[in-house]
DNA sequence: GTAACTGTATTATTGATATAATACAATAAT
DNA sequence: ATTATTGTATTATATCAATAATACAGTTAC
């Protein structure tokens, strides 16, 4: 899986979106275990202390538990999950959104340029 | 004028953008004067160096020119302007699209979203 | 002509981030 | 029972960003 990481932001923000964006996709399965920190820092290609940083920020979330002792473990809330994806589909509308808005650029052309786009 | 700056992300790079939008959608006239650096830096509240800092970027991409002791200037090509403009857009769609698409959230769902925002 | 204002440069200090190198106690695996 | 693996914590170092405090030479304004 592609762990794209730039650097004009700070690296364990970009992991928990990306880690979020896969729990929110069902990439990673309702319930399942991750691997270990030291693991995904490896695929990731970063320091396991920046990966952890990012685990605690979706623990704190509620989207991952951890069990001191056998691995961090994807959250069972199902509910949370949907409730996730679609506030942060809603945020990233919005704030998209602004942006074009503030550019002058009207709603019928951005339909257009969104049709154009493959997806 | 407002000038939102969070601290999410440098400060600088965030004053680059709000200028850019500014010139790219005409609230900065074409070939008009600037506030003077420390007035700027004064509107926006940030260290005049970090103002400084974000009009040598924009000098960099051609929107505005200096004259050394008399101030900065908005450039007069409005082409650059009308270019970067469409080219600004585009950028937003394509990142905005990609980011959605990740979700797993369709095309169709897309644009109804859109059409329930004001613009 | 003098004073104020211009962009620009320099130096120092502080805080956040990333990485590195370990360490440890509890559990899982063998 | 021993070994390996788990999350987690600690300490140190390096870099970038932001601010602060000046400084200077060349206009511009009066």
């Amino acid at each position: 899986m592609a762990w794209e990481i730039k650097n004009d932001r700070p690296v364990y923000i970009q992991l928990v979106e990306e880690l979020e964006i896969r729990i929110l996709n069902g990439t990673y399965t309702v319930g399942t275990k991750l691997l270990s920190v030291r693991d995904l820092a490896g695929e990731a290609q970063v320091n396991p202390n920046t990966m952890q940083k990012a685990l605690s920020e979706l623990e704190k979330k509620g989207l991952i538990y951890s069990r001191r002792t056998s691995g961090n473990y994807i959250t069972d809330d199902e509910k949370l999950i949907r409730d996730l994806r679609t506030e942060l589909a809603s945020n990233e509308v919005g704030e998209f959104c602004g942006k074009i808005k503030k550019l002058g650029i009207t709603k019928k052309e951005t339909i257009e340029l969104i049709n154009k786009e493959d997806f």
